[in-house]
DNA sequence: TTAAACATGTAAGCTGTTACATGATTTA
DNA sequence: TAAATCATGTAACAGCTTACATGTTTAA
């Protein structure tokens, strides 16, 4: 399906970028939908340039350092956008670890899986905080043609997420602790 | 991580299964958090033979047509437990080529966002009517320590997930439909 | 001066998908 | 008797992770 070359065709639709950049973005904004590695950017990169998708001119910092900043090509763009147009049929649910362990938490005692659960509480409670943090920078709705209106999109559905299995492990805790059924 | 090894040495513990059977249930029951095709299953239960996790017997039907049916050995049973009881990191969220879509939807005029987005949420419904109907068939939360048990929460789990997704969509419809701003 | 950040690449190995390949048994 | 289901396997390829490999520039 390529879609990693879709994700940095769309990020280079908005400006150029070297392929570091398009790393450090695939860690940080995207992480909440994508992300790859530098290992696997810079030979998509090299393969698009192939293709013809997208060009480049190299930077110099310093004396030696260079950097190839990555633009993306009349081409390119069409591919992308009729790429953007399509209305593909929704994806296999993702596979989930955690899911898997409670699946089989019949073999485990209760207070392991409540440390399993209270574990997991905390860790998806800080990164909501840490999304909601982004989230006070939106004072309003961006435009809707604007880069910042699919920015705000995605982090409202991030914060959704994150508020739905944390509000699914307070469930399944109350399960596990209700009135000690055993 | 193995994690399809452990997929499968927790299925076998709640009964010897061939993996036919296996590959059913990857497909159906288990698919909201895990799943895998025959072509990943067969190679794993051969290699798990060979370590000594499992163990099979063959069954005949008919006059000819073989099947290995699967037992779990007590080693097996040792390493599944120990994974089992791991306290492991909360996973990156999943790779999301919908949402990927929708970071991007600045390049998109504001009928296709929408119907892009109408498209994803008629197909979320069906999901979650088919996951309801599943959920109809508890009439109340089974005993903590039954294989239903996790069977039940993670069922609970998907419920919340595809309501989740279904009132982000439809979110995102309202913003790109408010009051026409452009 | 040293640690962090900038910058690019390759290689090995694991995971997963699609297709290839074969044949038996059951049900409509 | 034909289609669906049962049953097992391999091969090629795509996608992704971890580690290897190297060197520069900036900020504390």
């Amino acid at each position: 399906m390529r879609s990693l070359k879709y994700a940095i065709l769309g990020l280079l639709c908005r400006h150029p970028m070297t392929g570091y950049e398009i790393a450090k973005e695939f860690n940080s904004e995207l992480a909440e939908f994508w992300y790859a590695n530098h290992s696997q950017i810079y030979p998509e990169l090299k393969k698009l340039n192939e293709e013809g998708l997208v060009n480049y001119d190299i930077e110099i910092s310093g004396e030696i350092l260079e950097a190839k900043r990555y633009t993306i090509t009349e081409e390119g763009y069409k591919d992308f956008k009729k790429w953007l147009n399509k209305d593909e049929k929704m994806q296999k649910t993702p596979k989930d670890i955690f899911r898997l362990r409670m699946y089989f938490s019949g073999n485990l005692n209760v207070e392991t899986r409540i440390r399993l659960l209270e574990s997991q509480h905390l860790q998806h409670h800080k990164r909501l905080n840490t999304l909601k943090k982004k989230y006070e920078q939106y004072s309003e709705v961006p435009p809707r043609d604007s880069d910042r209106f699919g920015d705000f999109l995605v982090l409202r559905g991030a914060i959704m997420r994150q508020e739905n299995i944390i509000a699914w492990l307070e469930e399944c805790i109350g399960y596990c602790k209700e009135d000690d059924r055993d």
